[in-house]
DNA sequence: TCTATATAGTGAACCAGGTTGTCTATCGTG
DNA sequence: CACGATAGACAACCTGGTTCACTATATAGA
C-alpha cells in the first residue's frame, strides 16, 4: 500500500527508518534498567556530555527556549540523570553535570545502537550502510544539533 | 560538535534527512498558498485520500486514538481541508472527504517532494537516492502508515 | 564608584497533539 | 426486540514546546 504521492516515500522511510530505531532503543535501554529514558533525554544529555554546561546554554545548543531547557534538566534531574550546582564564579548560573546513572545510559545507547547498525549492516552489507550515512551528510546540515525549525527538536 | 556516541550519527542523520525535507516542503507550501498546513496534515490528508473516511477510521489507519483523530479533523475542517458528511447508511458516522482545497495542498506536496528529490539526485546521484529508499524499505514496516509505536504519529 | 544594561534562571499562561474515561445515539444480530 | 458493539463527542489530563514578565547577579562605562 503505497502513498498517492510519489515524492512521499522517501521522507516517509527517513521517518520510519529513525522511529525503528529510536523504539528499538528504548525498547531495550528498558530491559537493560533505564524505563524512565525518553527519546529526548539522550539527545539533552548528549548535548551536556562530560562537559558543564547551563539552562540557556543548552537551549542554545538543542536550538530551544532556555525555558524549554530548564524544564527537560528539571525532569532529568528528578529522575536521577543529572544534578545541578551553582557555579561559584557566577552565582546566577547553574551548572549540569550528567551523574554515574546519566552517563550510564549514554553509554548503554551507544552500545545498542552499535548493535541496531549491526543489524542493518547483516541485512543491507556493511558498505551501504556507510554510503547512507555519508548521502545524508551530505544533504543534513553540519551540526548535528543545529537545525533553524524553531522546535524541530520536539519530534522525538 | 560531533556526537560521544558513534553509533548515534545513523539515526539522528535520518531524523534530520526528514526534517530537512518537510521544512522545505512546508516553507514551499507557505508561499504557494497553503501557509496553515502543518507536517500531521498531509499525512492525515494521505490517509484520508486513500480512503480513509470516518475518525475511527482515520485513527485506526494512522495508529492513533479516535479522538486525537477527531482532533485532527476538527482543525482541517476549520481551515478549510476537509469536510464532514453524514454518512445516509448509518447516521452514526460522519465522512471525511477532501475539498478541493485539499487535494490541491496535497498536489502541491508531490511536486515539492519531486522537486526536492531532485535536487537530492542532483547532490548525490539519482541511483544514490534509490538505493536509500530501497535500502530503507528493507529495514521498515512495510506499510507506510503502520508503526506499532502508540503515538509515533506525534513526531511530526 | 555608581549606574545602566545584559544575562541566568524561574514562574505563569498558553498551545498542539496526544492520552484515557465516560457518555449518547445508532446499528445490527440472536 | 433487547442487547452488545460501534461512532462520535466531551472532559480531564500529560508532555514538550512557546512567550511574557520578573528577580538576581554580573559587568561595562561615565
Amino acid at each position: 500500500m503505497s502513498s498517492d504521492i510519489p515524492g512521499f516515500e522517501l521522507p516517509l522511510r527517513l521517518l520510519l527508518g529513525f522511529r525503528v530505531l529510536i523504539d528499538e532503543l528504548h525498547a531495550e535501554l528498558g530491559r537493560q534498567g533505564h524505563p524512565d529514558m525518553r527519546p529526548t533525554h539522550g539527545f539533552v544529555m548528549q548535548a551536556i556530555g562530560r562537559g558543564s554546561t547551563t539552562a540557556v546554554d543548552l537551549g542554545r545548543t538543542l536550538g530551544v527556549s532556555k525555558q524549554a531547557a530548564g524544564k527537560t534538566i528539571d525532569v532529568l534531574e528528578r529522575i536521577g540523570y543529572v544534578e545541578r550546582t551553582v557555579d561559584p564564579h557566577d552565582t546566577r548560573r547553574k551548572i549540569v553535570r550528567l551523574t554515574p546513572y546519566g552517563v550510564d545510559a549514554l553509554v548503554r545507547s551507544g552500545h545498542i545502537f552499535e548493535t541496531l547498525r549491526e543489524r542493518w549492516a547483516g541485512e543491507l552489507g556493511e558498505e551501504r550502510v556507510q554510503a547512507m550515512v555519508a548521502d545524508l551528510r551530505k544533504v543534513t546540515p553540519p551540526d548535528l544539533f543545529r537545525l533553524d525549525t524553531p522546535g524541530w527538536f520536539g519530534t522525538l
